[in-house]
DNA sequence: ATGATTGCAAAGTGTTTGCACTAAT
DNA sequence: ATTAGTGCAAACACTTTGCAATCAT
């Protein structure tokens, strides 16, 4: 456990939501300001191998990462502009059970990814298909 | 609607299961071997905004398509090795009504992707483990 | 004729890796 | 002493893009 194995972590607690290894990287810099991307990426693979973070893949071009804790939740992600939020109400955890009887692998975990279009693009679809009416 | 993107919406539609975009151009290239990864991505993105395909965005390093048929299922990502495979049972259009509710998306999709070790990274796993108990 | 699409190659983005050096146990 | 981790830069893998030529309508 280096020092810089540690920073990453801690900013990584103080950070709200899903950042990606750059976000992670540029907070990191502040502290440890010779630190190397190269690291933090390295890093961020051995802490979510150990289960000290989560390593989430919800689309998008990048990775992002989040502390591994029990206040799991969803998300949803714009398929116009890639805008990702939360999404509120309850995790379901009884998913995995229901498919692990459904397959031969050891199921641990499990990711939930709406789409559709954020209230921008939204608002910005309409307005395309009244212009095409016209 | 040009004889390329005729070409690889037919092809598509033969391929069984989430080709990636260069696999989608090797079998394209057997017809049509002037053609160019680049019109391949391009068309690939042009078919899904048309909602012709899906664009799936499933963990791991490439985007994979779909045709857009009604037998949606979910996925299962092996975190060891990166292995997908499908998951047998029920998909759950109803998921989308919940989370309607509780955003101010407009919802149109929902990936599931269950997360786990294959039948042989968690036989690896588990030598691992009685090799450091000894 | 006009606008969309193409092939090609170059550039872009995010991530990984080889190496010599340094820190941790 | 041995092993794991580091900074740096170069390499990688996948995807996107600028451009002039071509095709679809």
């Amino acid at each position: 456990m280096t020092r810089q194995r540690q920073v990453i972590l801690q900013e990584l607690e103080k950070m709200k939501s899903h950042p990606t290894a750059d976000e992670i990287y540029e907070r990191v810099r502040k502290r440890l300001p010779r630190i190397s991307l190269g690291t933090v990426y390295r890093n961020l693979e051995t802490l979510s191998r150990s289960r000290h973070i989560l390593k989430l893949e919800l689309g998008g071009s990048q990775k992002q990462f989040d502390i591994n804790a029990p206040n799991a939740h969803y998300h949803v992600r714009c398929t116009e502009c890639g805008r990702l939020d939360d999404v509120a109400g309850e995790y379901l955890p009884d998913i995995e059970n229901i498919f692990q009887d459904r397959s031969d692998y050891e199921i641990t975990g499990h990711q939930l990814v709406l789409t559709g279009f954020c209230p921008r693009c939204k608002e910005a679809e309409s307005q395309d298909a009244q212009g095409k009416e016209k």
